[in-house]
DNA sequence: GTGAAAGCGCTAACAG
DNA sequence: CTGTTAGCGCTTTCAC
């Protein structure tokens, strides 16, 4: 049998009121009182009911985090720095796995689940222009990426462009004359699409091809970045520079021209996006973009518990700087 | 204002027990009625409530997952796995990171969040014996480890000691004499305890010296590997094999070789345990012990699912068998 | 400062 | 097969 409020206060002989207002740390309530309350559910072991509260004040300290899967890199340590950051402001996250998949994405934003957190963390990777209504939602929500899909959502931006666009510029200032981009995949939209625009300008601000060659990827892993070298190889493309999209395929990449004897970086340079912790031990450690998660995350939470909270005004946008960090593999 | 079930069953005129067979999908419902809730249901763009429902049954359809930190592969990869066999039988994944200390683990089961999930899928770390009496919980809940901490407990275990064993046999049979060991922590239980005695009657069986060099870490991550090593070349101990009692250290410490110029596998073979993505992409790729961690993942939640359900009888322990995966790193 | 009463939105007997 | 009636355990006015 679960031990209720109702039974606490009868022990203590008091009112339920004041053992709500005991638990909930309320300010006025006489150090007799409280003291009998706590001793009262110190003998029967009272636990709160969490889910009575909930359907009581009509929220569940929990924040939704909508992402692809935790087995891609990047993911769990953004995931790993939400809550972080989620937990210094007292809410709790869930994790939603889309799979990285369109019907996934949207999934989320529809199930019943829904209901159960107070404001949902949305890093879409899938979702097509078409699906620009859908993000017209009536709960706190936080877009991770671009003002591009939804332009009267809060927004956290991380410094694709300019990312890419730097980590290209560096190698080029390394010597790299022709660049070959992993993970382009032909969405308009997206991570993706913004840095490889970023490297394309630095491309064509030096009078370089911008189109050497490029190998799509849909799920950005260390397998299809592998799998992309190997194509690349095979079509028998010439390129001293390899810039992957993320680190995940950077790092893939980097394995696959290893078994093909490329030296890296002697014979090609390779840099990735995302500054995952592998990539700080990879052999070669990686040349890769820090995009500010611990920031994003941060930024993000705050913003969505202003929401939820009522302090937010109209649709705030930030955008985190980003960080060229240089290692091993561009040297 | 949000449309209640009430409001839908009004909006239909039917009662609020004909919506709520509806949505819960009884069987007995004639078709007319509930083309005609489904109807109102879409008009009003009702959702249900889902906390409401969770306090009504008791249940909330949650699994809370206890594990360290998402930052560690191995823990993201074991989440990942969790989060679909849950998936698979209806639930959700409600992580809960300990940081990987006692402090955190202890709060796992004393906090009030607690009864947001229906049970607990709990792996601790950093529990002591004398934490032994903690884990009698009057909710349901499954161990990963070892039944050494509690026994009238689910568990799911992995074979550790056996792979220990297996994988350190395997070092010797590649001529490995002097086999050092990184990741011992002191406690005499977990992981750590056991594929280190594991590892241990392999080289006693073989009749070398089971104690050539060991470096202990807390944190089992690539960072202390390095750092591991680093301090086993400092102290200019000689050796020929390296385990690393998981990967994320193996990895650590083969940067580290690498760094000192130490060829791996020539000079060193190195080999881990856990088998996450990661190994298969490092250079040299990594030989590991699997754990089996999908196989893990689905008989904890069953497990789990089954004791929440009342279907589980008296405590059950699992055992999964490990294998030995064997790559460029011990070759 | 403390108590009584009315819900929060849904489920589940139990009738009908 | 459908409707009525109580709760689930907590919060929250609003009196006292």
């Amino acid at each position: 049998m679960v031990v209720t409020m109702r039974q606490v206060a009868q022990h203590a002989g008091v009112s339920l009121k004041t053992v709500s207002n005991v638990v909930n740390h309320y300010e006025h309530v006489s150090a007799s009182m409280r003291s009998r309350v706590l001793t009262a559910i110190d003998d029967l072991g009272y636990q709160m009911n969490v889910t009575a509260r909930n359907l009581s004040t009509g929220r569940t300290g929990m924040l939704a985090l909508a992402l692809p899967e935790l087995q891609l890199p990047y993911f769990a340590e953004l995931a790993d720095a939400v809550m972080d950051a989620a937990d210094d402001l007292g809410y709790t996250v869930l994790i939603e796995p889309t799979a990285g998949m369109r019907t996934g994405e949207l999934e989320v934003l529809r199930s019943p689940r829904r209901s159960m957190s107070d404001g949902l963390i949305y890093s879409p990777t899938a979702l097509r222009e078409a699906d620009r209504a859908a993000l017209s939602v009536d709960f706190p929500m936080v877009l991770l990426g671009e003002r591009a899909l939804a332009s009267s959502v809060d927004h956290v931006a991380m410094a694709n462009e300019v990312g890419g666009r730097m980590v290209t510029e560096h190698l080029l200032a390394q010597g790299c004359r022709r660049i070959a981009i992993v993970g382009a995949h032909d969405a308009e939209t997206g991570a993706g699409s913004l840095r490889q625009r970023g490297a394309r300008s630095a491309l064509e601000a030096a009078g370089l091809d911008s189109d050497v060659a490029s190998a799509g990827a849909q799920r950005w892993s260390r397998e299809t970045g592998r799998a992309a070298v190997m194509d690349l190889l095979a079509r028998e493309v010439r390129f001293d520079g390899l810039l992957a999209l993320n680190d995940a395929m950077a790092l893939g990449a980097m394995r696959a021209l290893w078994e093909a004897g490329v030296d890296v970086p002697g014979q090609v340079r390779v840099a990735g996006f995302d500054d995952i912790e592998e990539s700080r031990y990879a052999r070669p450690s990686l040349t890769t973009v820090n995009p500010g998660r611990a920031e994003i995350a941060r930024r993000a939470v705050q913003l969505l518990v202003d929401r939820i909270e009522g302090r937010a005004v109209e649709a705030a946008e930030y955008q985190v700087p980003a960080a060229l960090v240089v290692r091993e593999s561009t040297r």
